[in-house]
DNA sequence: TATAATTTGAGAAATATTTAACAAAAGCTG
DNA sequence: CAGCTTTTGTTAAATATTTCTCAAATTATA
């Protein structure tokens, strides 16, 4: 039965079940089943066909599910098909290393441009991504449609910065800086990634396993 | 009363904690209820003192809690004094990257080498940290006592590097590659991080808000 | 084609997590 | 210092999530 508010743990496994999904389909697997699908995810089959069962009936009886069909459905689901538009602020170490190695375009992206403060990066192209003036930021987003802004830039800087990205309308972030960015707006998207945050739950569980 | 078994949820919420408790320790805050905490943090006061009380009773009635003394309790509990030891897989641009920026020692942890395949990394030194050659990697984790090891390497290769770990002693793995990795061994612990699946949980949430 | 085996989607039951309520202890006020 | 206020830790209630169960539909088999 198709649901109207699809809890966060669903939503948090479908890129697994995409991913998984991807990998079937490129090993040329045309059908699947909820059992051996949780089998090889480590998961109840049970589970998987609970949260399918959130956005539509996708499976039939006796077959199970077609690995293509599947794979194309969550994906639409996720936003793959979307072309969204991104934006990057801060080119440092790890805003290069996410134009360098992410698969933007894979998950539905296109990465617009990067902006620094730094003139020793602004006006180099970092695979085939122009990095601009923080001063120019303003009048490239008003001039564009740009869905998301990736963060990775100092702490210190993050919320001033989100503020003024959310005053010129941006409504969804990637952070990677670690702290809990906020917005008077409910319609505004955090998306974080706290490194610090995730080592610390493994330095946990290696002291009390 | 204190937990025997502590769930997942509560764990992944302390690393936030200890951030805010930082951060009011740094502003000089001497004591703060669950209340105000709560307030601060955008979370229910009951479910602080629900999460604090798994661990055991750190407040005082009519008091609340000292704000030095609950940093200092929640740092211990996610061994922030504990004074681990990581090695780095993988010295390209990601692993540049966290060699560079992430405060390690601030999260108790020591970067004690980092190991790469490439000849034009091999020999170097990043922020401190030698990068020696994967074919030096067995002698190391030999005569060093290894707690973590960080995977920032090719996700090709991934699966085949982490067995190959497991079977050196290493049981602590902090994963930047976007699959599952398991092992037969359940004392062996994966933290991933998964850039491409929170990627896609912001594409979904900015379709679907 | 008849029968057995497979498999989904949905409702029910079982677990887990979060929130509310409150007695007991401590601080604050005049 | 007496009474009022604050605040914790714990138990209970409310929600949320996961797992179980099974009728119905489909496929596979003989």
């Amino acid at each position: 039965m198709k649901k109207e508010n699809i809890s966060d743990a669903v939503i948090r496994r479908l890129p697994r079940y995409y991913r998984q999904l991807n990998s079937l389909y490129g090993s040329g697997v045309v059908r699947i089943s909820s059992h051996s699908l949780g089998q090889e995810m480590n998961i109840t089959a049970s589970q998987i066909r609970q949260d399918f069962s959130c956005f539509g009936e996708f499976g039939q009886q006796g077959y199970g599910y077609n690995v293509e069909e599947l794979r194309t459905e969550i994906g639409h689901i996720l936003g793959v098909d979307k072309h969204h538009h991104l934006i990057m602020i801060g080119a440092g170490n790890l805003g290069h290393a996410l134009l360098q190695n992410f698969p933007f375009s894979q998950t539905g992206f296109t990465v617009d441009a990067a902006f620094d403060v730094s003139p020793a990066v602004v006006g180099s192209v970092i695979n085939g991504v122009p990095v601009r003036s923080m001063d120019k930021l303003d009048e490239f987003i008003r001039t564009h449609t740009i869905d998301v802004v990736s963060l990775t830039i100092p702490q210190s800087v993050a919320q001033e910065v989100a503020d003024r990205l959310v005053s010129l309308g941006i409504r969804g972030f990637w952070n990677f800086t670690n702290i809990e960015l906020s917005s008077a707006d409910p319609s505004v998207q955090f998306e974080n990634i706290h490194f610090a945050d995730s080592l610390l739950t493994l330095s946990y569980r290696i002291a009390n396993r």
